[in-house]
Formats: C-alpha cells, structure tokens, sequence
DNA sequence: CCGCTCCTTTTGTCGTACCAAACTTGAGCG
DNA sequence: CGCTCAAGTTTGGTACGACAAAAGGAGCGG
C-alpha cells in the first residue's frame, strides 16, 4: 500500500468532489487504463474512507462529465477523454434545446458557418491526401445513389472528410456532434433516389471548387447545398421561417 | 394536486433517469421558473414517491448538466438552459485536455480558424450597428492601451462583437467558452503599453478592412493578430511548436 | 430598524439492509 | 477436453433511518 493519497480537506467542498478529482486523476495519470473497469463501489469506499453514498455520487458526476461509460446495472467502464467526449456530454442538454423554437435552426447555422469555412480551407490548404480521400468519398455517395440509406451514409462521410482537413480533433468530434444531434430530423426525412442525386450532384460541384482551389466557388456551392436541403427539411415538417 | 405524472418506467432504467427527466420537463415546461430554488429533497420523494438516495443522484445529475446550479449546502436554483450553458458544463473535461500535450495549441487553433471566419462574415454581412459596434469597442480598446488589466477586457470585448455578428446565440457562447478556458493561460502573460499598442494596431487593421468589406483582408489580418499573440503565448511558456 | 440568539429546517454524510441482475464457479455431460 | 447450465457469490440500485453541520427564520432586546 504506497498508494499516496491526497489528504481529504478538513471541510468545505463535498467529498464527493473530492473523490471525483482522485478517480479523474487516476484516469488521467494512466493508473486506471482506459477500457478497464471502475473497482467495484465497495472497493473505492475502502479506498477513499468514505460511504458508498459518496462513492456513487462522484461515479455518476463522472459518468456524466463523460469520463466514465456507466450502463445501469454493469461495471462502469473508464474512458479517456477526448474533444469527441466532452462534445458527447452535453448531448443531453442540446437535445433539450433543440426542442425549443428555432433551435435545430439555430444549430443547423452554426453547421453551414462551419462548413462553409471548411471548404474555404480545403480549397486553400488540402494536401494530395485530402483530395484523394473526398473523391473517395465522393464516389461511394454516387454508387449509392439509389440505396438511400447507404446514401445517408455517405452524405455524411464526405462532410466528415472536410472535418479532418484542418487535423485538428476538434473538428472531428464537432461533426460527430453535429450528425448525432441533428440525424433524429434527418432520418425521419422521405428520401428518393432523385433527391440523393440532387445532392450528390452538390457535393460534386463542392468537390470540383476544391480540386480548382476556387476557395469562393467551394462556399458558395456548400452554402447553396445546405440551403438548399434546410429548405427540405422546411417545408418537410413547416417549420417556422 | 392535478398533476398528472407518467408512470414510472417498471424496470430496467435507473429510477433517478426517471427523476431527472420528470424535473426536466418541468424546467422546461416553466413549472420550476428560472431562478427560483428547487423544492427540498423531502419534499421531492414524497412527490416522485421515491427515496432521497435517488433524488440526490437526480439532482447531481442535473447539476453536473447545468440546468440547476448547486452550491454546497444551498438550495439548487433552476437554471433554464441555453447553448451558453451547455457550452460551460463541457468545461471541466476540456480543463483536463488542456493540460495534456498540445491541448492549448488545439483549442487556440480552432478559435483561429472560427474567427477568420467571423471576420469573413463580418465583412461580409455586418450591420451598420455591427459595424457601429465594432467601432466603439475599437475606441475602448485603443483608450485603456496605458491599463493592461482594462485593456484585456475591451481586448475581448472587441473579438466579443465579431461573435455577435451572425446573430446565432451559439457564436456568443462559445465565445465566452473560449475566453474561460484560455483565460488561464492568458492571465498569466506578461503585459506591456507596447504589447498592448501592436495589438490594437492589429484590433484596427481588421475593422478597418470590414469597413472596406475586404474579407480576404480581414482574414488575413486577423490571422496574422492571432499567430502573432500565439507565438507571443508559445514563446513565453516554451511550449513546443 | 438593526443585530443577536435560539429553534427549525435542510443538506451532506454515514450505516445497514434487501433485491435483482450480473458474474463466477464448478459439476455434469457429450 | 471443451461446452452447457445451474448453483452460489458479487455487485449495483434502491430504500430507510440516523446524525452533525449549516442555513433559514422566529423571536427578543437594543
């Protein structure tokens, strides 16, 4: 036992805080490997001299805070955080908001002003790499064009590839972010394989901008690209505006 | 007592899920008004016919999701829930990334990268008041060059009304996130008039070229604002790269 | 009206207990 | 030898009761 822990404070902060700040610690510091499991609860009120009460609340703040992957009735498992977890975390939340007024609109804005600042830096600054990888993806979304879930699939495959352009994980994980919130609309969209080509047909107008380095045509093709399906999804469930 | 509540799920999911989303709805649905506190723990099971082991975990939940705000030994207090919210409830994992390897450096880019498109947009479609805006914070700025402390804050002030261009709620969220998570770092640099001046130098050639709706000037003029305070920041502190 | 003390309420923590679901073990079998 | 399945064991989810400490009020005195 040359385990040193950290004296808990006399008073003050809930102790719960305190044992939370440990685990992440642990986490953190590589003691507890990411994949493992959590000791069981009665193991860490050992560890931490302290009930299980406390135990539990700093599991669930952890599990929350996205730190730890904790399905009812199994052990929790640890997760190293990434920006793709932190952004996960607060699906919750978003969720809630997207059900006010205007909220997916809201959302999906933000969505297009990203976007269309990645393809401005794809056409100014992507690699060989890059290029090869959109046309990649640009050809499986044209193959599919008649599978419209294997389209779906591929529609968001090649915006994802805009998202690693910058090789910053950030972008990556907003994308997830992005997929994941908004595919609850999307999904309950009609799809046709004439609506696909529609959009694939942009796609490949984003795509040839790029390969040009034409950074305003690029824009303006992304741009009009989602304008153009808001307005789909407007009309699809008369929305306001 | 009218209140008609769903029945509780039978099995399977945590009865505190079922706690968390009832009082959700209620934030939601305005029952529990913004700011006032929660109803006492007590008061809760016997409403949610439940023990106060699961209104506790309930209730940390919601905290750690930011819909209520718990102090220690204080009433929570409801907070209803914005992308600002959402935004600072991330914050104690990105806390922990930053602290790992090239985590500001990260951070930092991806501000970069939305700001010049800020600015992009700025150029683009700013409001005579945007524009009005702009100018005054610039004003501010360029009068507290002699006081570091006023100067940081007219500083972000004037990088503030650039999120507020868009006119999407998100923008002026993440920027507060960003300057809370950067603040850290930048509290600890050194200042001076001189650094103070070259910046504001830099604050006036972006406005300048918005005014001129110059976006690629802009762009570029904020670019090179930001890798010049970067390279100041990565010089300071030795990081790599 | 202000400030102090005393009493009530409420939160934070602990301990115990029980159930049901997950895990482990080992016997039995092909 | 390996597989299956049914026991027992561990462990998470929930409930109940208790108590110290702090917050919130009520009353009292200035």
């Amino acid at each position: 036992m040359d385990q040193i822990e950290a004296a808990r404070p006399a008073s003050g902060g809930r102790a719960a805080d305190w044992v939370v700040s440990q685990i992440e610690d642990d986490i953190l510091s590589g003691v507890l490997e990411n994949g493992t499991p959590l000791p069981a609860e009665r193991e860490l009120m050992e560890r931490f001299k302290t009930s299980r009460t406390v135990v539990r609340e700093a599991i669930t703040t952890l599990s929350s805070r996205g730190l730890i992957d904790a399905k009812p009735r199994f052990r929790p498992v640890v997760r190293k955080p990434g920006f793709d977890t932190a952004l996960s975390s607060v699906g919750s939340i978003v969720k809630l908001l997207l059900a006010e007024t205007r909220g997916v609109k809201t959302l999906y804005e933000s969505r297009v002003f990203v976007e269309r600042a990645l393809v401005r830096d794809a056409a100014r600054a992507a690699t060989r790499k890059d290029i090869d990888d959109l046309r990649e993806a640009l050809a499986a979304n044209q193959n599919s064009i008649s599978d419209s879930e294997e389209f779906y699939r591929t529609d968001t495959a090649f915006h994802g590839v805009l998202y690693r352009v910058p090789r910053n994980p950030i972008f990556p994980a907003v994308h997830e972010a992005y997929t994941s919130w908004l595919a609850p609309h999307w999904e309950r969209m009609p799809r046709s394989p004439e609506r696909n080509r529609v959009n694939f047909m942009s796609h490949k107008a984003i795509f040839d901008a790029i390969v040009e380095r034409d950074a305003d045509a690029a824009e303006e093709a992304l741009e009009t690209h989602l304008k153009a399906a808001w307005e789909y999804v407007r009309v699809t469930f008369e929305l306001e505006e």
